[in-house]
DNA sequence: CAGAATCCAATAGGATACTG
DNA sequence: CAGTATCCTATTGGATTCTG
């Protein structure tokens, strides 16, 4: 038999279950402004990921991570930045240089977060075939039907 | 001393950067074009993860979902629900009753995705405080210069 | 160098009305 | 019930220019 992992794929499942169950159990509890949204929806931006991966290598200068990621414009990484910053994920420390220099390092906080980070791209990577498949698939008979 | 957890915090950081290598020993290597972007971003938007978490307890119907989540729209909820199915994470299954009936479960990728989902959701969770604190300390200073 | 400011285009998403 | 279709607004984000 193959269940011998002690990892039970079911058991991510009964985890969350009860966890909402406990949300569910606080008056007057709005499942739209649960604080895992807030969360999601900074990881879920256009840029936060992809600056916290370059940071979590090591700190980087403001030029340096625009380097790293060529097609985010200054705008944007200017207030992905200040967004990690708010959060304290990321610490911002200026060098009274001149011209200026600013290096960017991710806080404890955001160490903190590489985990669970990690296990999402693991599965992305591990999945992404099965997904394409699919998706490949139900575009198919959208265009057939 | 108080390192005696197996989990060491720096190790998700070291494994990451050694994927990030790994991804970046690929000739043209396009971060921005990742695979794991596609699954971020579908995480990230406004519902995806709601939905999913909905889904997680039960197979609901098309309206129990939406009663599960007051806030979203219908004409979301389907795009949503299309955007999953066509990923191969939620199965959609008619019911040619009258009138019609719908129903919606997590495949048995969905359900996998769970597993990573959950270890996010923990972290928020535990970290939310920090992450409140952090922000109010932010907006205070920059009130204030 | 490290941004801030401004302007503009694209997309996301809400409200409402209609349908098999 | 389970959607579609249409319209309209708000937010996102790119390009460009300017500055200490």
């Amino acid at each position: 038999m193959t269940r011998l992992r002690t990892n039970n794929p079911d058991a991510a499942r009964k985890a969350l279950v009860k966890r909402i169950q406990q949300w569910n159990s606080v008056t007057d509890f709005d499942l739209a402004r649960c604080p895992v949204r807030s969360i999601l929806d900074r990881l879920g931006d256009k840029w936060t990921t992809l600056t916290m991966i370059t940071l979590a290598q090591k700190a980087h200068r403001f030029s340096e991570i625009h380097r790293a990621i060529p097609d985010i414009s200054k705008r944007m990484l200017t207030q992905t930045l200040r967004d990690l910053e708010r959060d304290g994920l990321v610490a911002r420390r200026v060098f009274p240089t001149k011209p200026p220099s600013v290096e960017y390092r991710l806080t404890e906080l955001g160490e903190s977060l590489l985990a669970p980070l990690v296990k999402l791209i693991t599965w992305a990577e591990n999945n992404q075939p099965k997904i394409t498949k699919a998706r490949k698939k139900f575009d198919t008979n959208e265009s057939v039907v």
